[in-house]
DNA sequence: AGCCTGACAGATA
DNA sequence: GTATCTGCCAGGC
């Protein structure tokens, strides 16, 4: 199944994206790269691309750059978020150390 | 058809 | 430690 006439793709991957997220307990935070790895979709910029559009449904604020710096024109907003629930921050950056999920197997 | 942009990542200087 | 370039993937013009 699934051939031509893909027109639920698109919407798959967002309730996936947006579904990981919720997945992600406050405290803790995930990467674009580890969301789209785990997912095994596209990148870590579809990741992107797709909170832009729906993330504000979701913790958008738990998911931060591979550096553990927040997304680009919410930096403010995300940290303090995460300040607030306790996310091991290291001045305007995640403390990815601890603060980052471990990937889940399963496949 | 081609070109640009983007809530990214990794490497190099 | 920061600054810059290239690479990857998809959407919009």
């Amino acid at each position: 199944m699934s051939s031509s006439a893909d027109h639920g793709e698109t919407e798959k991957l967002i309730e996936r994206v947006l579904s990981t997220v919720e997945a992600i307990p406050a405290g803790r935070v995930r990467t674009y790269g580890d969301i789209a790895a785990t997912l095994g979709v596209g990148g870590p910029r579809q990741v992107g691309q797709v909170m832009s559009s729906y993330g504000a449904a979701v913790a958008w604020w738990r998911v931060v750059r591979a550096d553990g710096q927040p997304a680009k024109g919410h930096e403010v907003r995300a940290l303090a978020k995460l300040r607030d629930e306790g996310t091991p921050l290291r001045g305007d950056r995640v403390d990815l150390r601890q603060a980052r999920m471990k990937p889940s197997v399963d496949p």
